[in-house]
DNA sequence: GATTAGCACTCGATTAAAGGGAGTGCTAAC
DNA sequence: GTTAGCACTCCCTTTAATCGAGTGCTAATC
């Protein structure tokens, strides 16, 4: 156990027990519940005395006098980074997660749609995801190719294993051959450049260039731009918020609609999740630590996928405060592993 | 007003008078309430009376003795058949519901989602879809294209203009040459069958065909099978959900939990949307009507969308049975004939 | 000085009783 | 057939009483 200037050893194993407890019950713990489980011995006068530094230091809390104590987000704080103990996942919960991500998944957008939905079954917890990040991505390929008389669906292939498409709609039925020329062209033109940094060549220029009939080109150039777009307008992915609704922190109506709510403003919750990225790790963000109000009983435990040193996205699990922080830990860490894994192997080392 | 041979004029009058406060207000209505909206100009021991008759025959009921009247089932299922007044849309209702659906959409599928997000925040209930079944339609057209060195893109459209796709991974970098024939090959036979009962033909016999490698060509056609997926594979799509915890009927957490653990159960919710399949206009199933226990208190609205003369899928509303049917139904009906000309649209009569 | 037993005290949760009120059904008069 | 009047029912809210888990403090003990 690390040591901690302003907590005693004993302290440490109280607060460990007094949280591990009231995350497994959901009710405040009494100094009697803690000296029963506490095999060294000391009384429960003893600890109450301890409870009560604790208390003034605070690590936790009471809901009210004559009540046992709770955990404070700074008592959270200190067990998640000094005091829980992580147990690694079975062998058989490894199985169960790798049977369900590892099938064929040939692209990334499905693969992290797995994930999320795997993470919430697992946890019990809501999963969200960002879905991979296109802005700093490279475009690897363009290519237009018509489907029927009138529509035309546009490709797009990044770097990072992402393929996007549209369906766009134009006037007349395209020449084959025109098509193809103007597919070639704009591949040629944007071709392996930084997404978010790509300007297209004015319609005039492509038209000399191609020979292509001015609609067909905006029409094409406005469903690549699509293909493209920016994750502040793709959608979010999210999963099990009903699971929410199995804890007892969420037996309280109004704060159910209030979560809900704010889980239905993709905006805010991609701007949650987007802050975690560039932190290296799993990213606990604890009860009132989370700027919105209407979290302060939750934790949001986010992490970066990516694919060797490039971050693609943000995935990560919502919860009550009173989560089980050492089981999220375990789930999360192995996901990550595995989601990173897997889209190597989608890219197959390229 | 229709004539019935069970109710008088009055009968009816006072049972539509009674839902439509109750659709208001959720509160049982008392007969002093209705004599004073009631222009009629009876007296509420009169209105007792009549109220008594309708609790007899079935229309109405008491929550308890000394409360007042709220609609049964059978109540609701008389005021949607015979009494409720349809409103039709005001010029800015329609014009935003437009707004919002009239943008560029040139596929089905997105389409269908974007409606479903208009139904929900329109009404305030809680909207489903299925999305275009493929089952049905015409296969119209097969392309593989390569993306990168190790992946294809198998893109297929229907003749009902829904464009899917599916990327599959081969382990090695195909031919283009190759894949053009492959492509070509597929397009033949299989263009123009109805997707459900499309068999492919032998690996062994494609190989011959076309010399494509057999690992590329079982890689393509079970991509193929994947665009082609049945229905029950496909996603179902949901909005707005959460508008059910505004209402008061959701005010209960074990409901809540109870409606929102079914709404999670895709297949049930499927098999709900698909019984409405093949029947005329506007569909309600109102609280018991419903097959399903857990939706005894709510009604589901529900229609299909279609081109010519091909369903393609079904949309509706989930709500309490408490529902502003009047409302739902000019939205509805307004908005089904908004995707189903939308949807000629982007096929443009073909 | 740290620990512990003992005990009065606090305060939420549960149960019980009482009062208020909305709405009914019935009866008798119109 | 309609209506005024009235006793009655039953839910809802408020108030009071009881219970009990857990605390903080004090004084004794190790």
């Amino acid at each position: 156990m690390i040591w901690n200037e302003e907590l005693s050893e004993r302290k440490m194993q109280i607060l460990r027990t007094l949280i591990d407890d009231y995350i497994k019950t959901a009710q405040p713990i009494g100094s009697r519940t803690i000296s029963r489980k506490h095999a060294l011995g000391v009384s429960s006068a003893t600890i109450r005395n301890e409870m009560a530094d604790l208390e003034d230091m605070g690590y936790i809390s009471q809901p009210h006098t004559s009540a046992g104590r709770i955990p404070s987000d700074k008592g959270y704080r200190f067990y998640v980074d000094h005091l829980m103990q992580i147990h690694e996942l079975q062998h058989d919960e490894i199985k169960k997660i790798r049977d369900a991500i590892e099938v064929k998944i040939n692209e990334i957008n499905t693969l992290v749609h797995c994930a999320s939905d795997i993470i919430s079954t697992f946890t019990g917890y809501a999963s969200i995801a960002l879905p991979p990040n296109l802005n700093k991505a490279i475009l690897k390929s363009v290519q237009v190719l018509s489907i029927d008389e009138k529509r035309v669906l546009v490709v797009a292939v990044t770097s990072g294993g992402v393929v996007n498409n549209q369906v766009v709609r134009i006037g007349f039925e395209p020449d084959q051959g025109t098509l193809k020329i103007l597919s070639n062209y704009l591949h040629e033109k944007v071709n392996g450049l930084i997404i978010g940094r790509i300007k297209f060549p004015p319609v005039d220029e492509i038209r000399k260039e191609t020979g292509a009939p001015v609609e067909l080109i905006i029409a094409v150039i406005e469903g690549l731009k699509q293909c493209l777009q920016d994750i502040d307008e793709s959608a979010l992915i999210m999963n099990g918020i009903t699971n929410l609704l199995n804890h007892p922190e969420f037996n309280d109506l109004p704060k159910v609609k209030e979560v809900f709510e704010l889980l239905n403003d993709q905006g805010i919750i991609k701007e949650l999740l987007n802050s975690a990225m560039n932190k290296e790790g799993l990213n606990f963000q604890i009860g009132s630590e989370n700027e919105n109000e209407v979290m302060r009983d939750c934790t949001l435990v986010t992490t970066v996928y990516s694919v060797g040193e490039t971050e693609l996205g943000t995935f990560g699990i919502l919860g009550p405060t009173r989560m089980s922080y050492s089981r999220v830990f375990s789930t999360i860490s192995y996901i990550r592993k595995l989601i990173n894994s897997e889209i190597l192997r989608i890219l197959n080392d390229e």
